[in-house]
DNA sequence: TTGTTATACCTATTAGTTCGAGGTATAGTC
DNA sequence: GACTATACCTCGAACTAATAGGTATAACAA
């Protein structure tokens, strides 16, 4: 059914992929589980939005990747570019602007 | 260039339209005023968004409209459904949930 | 050895919504 | 007579998240 545009989501999986590899370089698998511990299980993004989004970062500039073998398997892990950090601070403010004025609205008189 | 897909936009119309007229009827130029005015200026949404959104609400069955001659304009007024009220309290819902993993995620350690 | 689960990567397709630009028409002001 | 504000509307483009499905190895149990 893909349901396609659920509400608030657009753009979240960039803000935490940038923001997790911001801090250090994961890869693909593990940026899945880590989504949903570091937002406390509110979100959980599946890999098929994870991938997709990995690589069109990396195409975009904002991250670059390097395979590393481990175990017998190979993970690709990402880290964040300069382009990457330039990215997470806009997007960065950009919730902060979004929320604000969110949190504005829903706290305006009326609110039986 | 219709700038498609701005970072956490989506859900943000239906959420502010089902907000603003759970408190009384409005009309659509109105709702664009105002939807500025209760984000304190961070969120704007264009006509091109409103009355679409509006129409869309309007054949889900969340809002219902009555036509209203004023100094010989035609308004549009639209008020909220039993169904639109059950819709804005999902979308509330979803909203605080998002909010706060994201939050904690943009809290999480290594916040340098 | 067979079956199952966890790890680890990936793509294709769909859905649908926001956005800018543009269009019509009336009322009021300069 | 021109311009701005009010008030409604549609169209096309762009984009992106979601589900479902697919491959392959490793680890563990039965």
């Amino acid at each position: 059914m893909a349901q396609s545009n659920p509400p608030f989501m657009s753009g979240v999986p960039e803000l935490l992929l940038l923001r997790l590899l911001d801090n250090r370089e994961m890869y693909g698998y593990e940026l899945v589980r880590s989504i949903r511990e570091v937002t406390s299980e509110a979100i959980s993004l599946g890999e098929g939005v994870i991938y997709p989004a990995l690589h069109s970062l990396e195409r975009n500039g904002s991250l670059k990747s390097r395979r590393k073998p481990v175990g017998g398997r190979t993970r690709v892990y990402y880290s964040v570019t300069k382009k990457g950090r330039d990215r997470l601070e806009k997007l960065q403010n950009d919730w902060q602007r979004i929320r604000t004025g969110i949190t504005s609205a829903l706290e305006s008189p009326g609110n039986a």
